[in-house]
This record gives structure tokens, sequence and C-alpha cells, in this order.
DNA sequence: AATTCAATTCGATGTTTATCTAATTAAATC
DNA sequence: GATTTAATTAGATAAACATCGAATTGAATT
């Protein structure tokens, strides 16, 4: 999940919790001594161990009289490798992607459903043409005829409509025969 | 500098920032269309760009009307390499180890201001022997006599006290004449 | 030159959060 | 068992921040 990474940085997104970090990092700490060392409250690192404990990234071990805390190499490892190309791609996971062709068919269309134009720059004519072409059924094939009165409800320049869509590869005309068909 | 490494955790300190880093490592997209995809007002996005790009997560390339933004894998692995062992422990630079040496000093002082024991550790070693350092006046010379008699106050093994203290440069010995002073 | 459109900046708002003090809990020494 | 001492929790405050709508900028098309 996302929301993991997300606590990892917010975890180590603070000066203070950096430092605690680092100072772990050389040898493990009670409570009282980061406090001393940065001039904090015992009360206020507590808060920021817990944030750390929260994500894994340190650990607490009772010692006589203290609490001493210690960092958690292993999740340090861990998240380091994380933090890799494949696992951004997953970050992306649940996002409405078609949410921007959506929003440029709304505003190219009128009430009844029509195009008031056909888009001229290319990233929204993109986005509209993945939407008209949602009428052809995939694998069905269409006459050039019907091409243009299924299309004829969204614009009058059928023929621009028609020839985009080969264009952009999101319908396919046979060589010869003038049929139509969607990929 | 730690400055550096928290602000880049902030800057993925946000579900929507990574999302749109997420989405940014699968192909450039403009402010407009993440907006739509995110389903957040451009002026945030923006916001949020400008947050990435300061840290070089990111960078924009005017593109006729757009101004579209693209992921910079450099300092995604440079910032991945940056977060390793000896990096993390850059982090502590500046800050103030006194502090600590009070707290080392309080717990190995007895109530009578006397060491319980002299620490065995050598990171508590040095916090002791900063302090006791400071009973001599910089610049003062003094015989190993009186070098005795006023570490004595501390602990009885005064012999092993000094030696430290020359040992870890703290105090300097005068070659021949036996006289110390503090550095 | 005028207009259009995306992007940015500005100002405002509500939420999150770092920090403190005070109160409470928990554990170890007397 | 009473007392000390460290740690945590609770409550309060102030600063930081995400988000929005409106105003401004700046570039590209007409």
């Amino acid at each position: 999940m996302s929301e993991e990474l997300v606590n990892f940085f917010k975890a180590l997104a603070d000066p203070n919790r950096l430092k605690i970090v680092g100072l772990l990092a050389q040898q493990p700490y009670s409570v009282e001594q980061l406090a001393a060392i940065l001039h904090l409250r015992a009360s206020t690192i507590s808060h920021h161990l817990s944030k750390l404990a929260e994500v894994g990234l340190v650990s607490a071990k009772a010692e006589s009289y203290y609490n001493v805390y210690q960092l958690e190499e292993e999740t340090l490892q861990k998240t380091r490798r994380l933090f890799s190309q494949q696992d951004l791609a997953a970050v992306v996971e649940g996002v409405d992607m078609e949410g921007y062709d959506r929003k440029v068919v709304e505003d190219y269309s009128m009430p009844d459903g029509r195009l008031k134009t056909i888009p001229a720059q290319r990233k929204k004519l993109e986005a509209v043409l993945r939407y008209v072409v949602t009428v052809f059924t995939p694998g069905v094939r269409y006459s050039e005829k019907q091409v243009n009165e299924m299309l004829s409800r969204f614009h009058e320049d059928t023929a621009t409509l028609r020839r985009e869509l080969v264009g952009y590869g999101l319908m396919q005309r046979e060589g010869g025969g003038g049929e139509y068909w969607r990929k």
C-alpha cells in the first residue's frame, strides 16, 4: 500500500526526528539522553519516538530505570529497497486516470451530449476520441456509412472524427473494403 | 547538510505529492492533467509541484500552451544513495553534544559530586573528561601534584584521570618539567 | 494588437502537528 | 510499602501546511 510509504516519509520529515535517527544510528539512547542532547522536553522526544516506532524505525528496550531506544536497521534497509522504481508505480494504484478524459469531454460537450467543437489541441483531442470510440463495440465491423451515422451523434464533421479515430489508432480500417472496427 | 535531506522527506511526506511522483514516473504530465487525475485544483497542483521542484525531484518544460513536468530520475537515485549509513551520521553534525556530557556526568556522579566510577565506554569517558577538565583554568600551569590534588575531588584514581586527560588532548604536559596546562 | 488559456501567485481558511506544562503511569530502589 | 525517577499521556498553544477561489502573469494563437 502507498500509505505505508507516506507515513515513512512523514516520520523522517522533521529535523529533530532525523537527528534522533542519526543519533541512534551511532548508539542506543534513552529518552532523557536524547532530550538533553536535542534540548527538548522528554515528552516531546517521547512523541517523536512513538512516531518513529509506528513505522518500525526504532524500538524500545527497558533497561533498569531507562527506556533505551535503538534503531531498527532492518526497517531502514527494507524501506530503502521499497523506495525503488517499480514500487513508485504502486503509489498510483487506485488513482482515477480517466478523470482527465472525463473533464475534457465535459468541457467540450453541450447539454445534449454533442460536441461544441472538435478540440484542436492534441491532448484534448485524444481524450475526446477515447470517449467517442466507446460507442463502437469491439470486434464488430462497421461500414463507413454506419460509422458516419454513429459519429454524427457527436458532431456534424464526421469525416474528421473518423479520420482522427483511425489516425490515433483507436479504430482500424481494412485496406480495400471500407470496413472499420474498434481496436 | 542535513536540511537538504529533511526537505527531501518533507517533499514526499504528502499523499498527493507521492502520487504525483508516481504518475510522473510513468510519463510527463501537465499541471491541468494532474489536477484532473487527482481531483485537485490547478493551483494546488502548482503548489505541490513547486515543492517537488525545490528539491529537484521534478522539472518543467514549456510545451506550447502547457507546462509539462517530468520526474528527475537522477535526483531520486542520488537521494537514495544519500540516505545511507554514513550520511545519516552527517545529520547529527552541529548537534549540541554538551547536553549529553552534562547528562552523562550526572549519571556517573554521586550526590557529593564525586564519580561513582570512571566510565569504561569511550564516549562516556570523553564526556566525563570534558567536564572534569573545566576545573582547570586555561593558560595556568599546574604541577603534577596540584593536578592530582584537584582531580582527587572527583575520584581516587587520579593517575588514570590525569593520563586520560592528556590522552584525549584536553590537557598537555611539557616534556621535561612535569607541568600541565589546559588546552 | 487583442484574445485566449494554462500556470502561477496571493490571500484566506481549516487542519495537522511540534512543542510545552502538568498529570499520570510504571518501575526500581530504599 | 513508600518513595524516587523515567516515560508516557493529556490538554493547550502556536506554527506549518494543504487546499481553495480569485487575481495576475505570461505565452501562443488569431
